[in-house]
DNA sequence: CTTACCATGTAAGGCGTTACATGATTCA
DNA sequence: TGAATCATGTAACGCCTTACATGGTAAG
């Protein structure tokens, strides 16, 4: 064993990352990354559970089993063994950074559906990045106000990460589009 | 069947998209995906492969057996049931845009390992993006001079997203750590 | 009363990489 | 002669999402 990998689930740190902020649910852990790391990380239940249960499994995390009100729930708490583990993660080299972005495919055989799908494709991309970047502001004003928190800091580079490039991306969609529209100027006539 | 998904597995597409330009061999394509779509595609001979089996299955693309000094080589060729295929996924909303950056959860648990490993981890990740430039300006480049073959214009357009994207990437990290150090700084004279 | 949210979990299966396996040719 | 590149492919397996399954509580 250990042979192959070394590499990948990264779900393991992400989930002691935030226990080590705060103990938490699995629910809680789902909310926490669909609202600060969705821009750059997402995670389903069935990726977050089965991985909680491993941690504990390995002593990384405990799980403290209470009922409020009737309602189970599972808090689990980082242990000093995750701590370290989490540390030696954040340490190490070799971070892997993954862009898959299908409106570029599209983008790039543009030639085979034409200047008008294209700026079509470029259009709905604009409008997912409009839609994405007010959240960003409102929690980079938010975390602006709370630097006493060490963890804030860090939290609120991400987000200054997010904003800078939705904003380069907003540049390259106007520019993109208005490179098509001047191919199409250049045609004027040609469409009834 | 057809009941899941409705999503996922764009290595179809990525093969037509490419055999829609010039007709080439599983080898070449990969080649291709490497030179021109590494920045925001990836894909291995693992499912180039027996994607092109699953294609010309589908008679989407045709398989042309050659052999050129003796070294045989596979030739496909898109269909026009492929191409089909190809215009309608071009021409269909809902473009799945993913951005996975362990970089990025570095520095927002950068709080559970201090401020200088977060600016190493700031570090190694300009230096990436910094040796990736080159290539992208390169391109840029070579494809302004080459206007007049209609695929390079689109071409043309996703280069220019990665060169902007990396340019606003280098900025952040800048600011980023502009703001790390000062934090040190104020803190001077408590290390030894 | 019914919708939304809280809460936990499993099963199936798609997707894609890594590693392995093989062998020819080209170039230094 | 040995390294790099050309060229094709498979097996194993890790990762993760989707869909399913269940049930309680809060709010309108």
């Amino acid at each position: 064993m250990e042979r192959k990998m070394a590499n990948k689930k990264k779900m393991d740190q992400v989930i002691l990352g935030l226990l080590s902020h705060e103990s938490m649910s699995g629910y809680e852990i789902k909310k926490r990354i669909d609202m600060w790391l969705t821009f750059f990380w997402n995670a389903s239940y069935g990726s977050i559970y089965p991985t909680l249960n491993e941690l504990e499994q390995d002593k990384l995390v405990t799980k403290n089993q209470t009922s409020d009100k009737g309602r189970n729930k599972n808090i689990y708490a980082i242990t000093d063994a995750g701590k370290q583990h989490l540390q030696k993660w954040l340490e190490s080299s070799g971070a892997r950074d993954e862009l898959r972005y299908e409106t570029l495919l599209k983008v790039f055989f543009g030639s085979e559906s034409g200047m008008y799908n294209t700026i079509n494709q470029i259009n709905e991309f604009e409008r997912k990045i409009e839609q994405s970047l007010p959240m960003l502001k409102m929690a980079y004003q938010n975390l602006e106000g709370l630097q006493e928190e060490e963890t804030h800091k860090f939290y609120l580079l991400t987000v200054m990460f997010g904003i800078k490039t939705y904003n380069a991306y907003l540049e390259w969609c106007k520019e993109a589009k208005q490179m098509l529209e001047s191919e199409v100027k250049g045609l004027e006539g040609d469409e009834e």
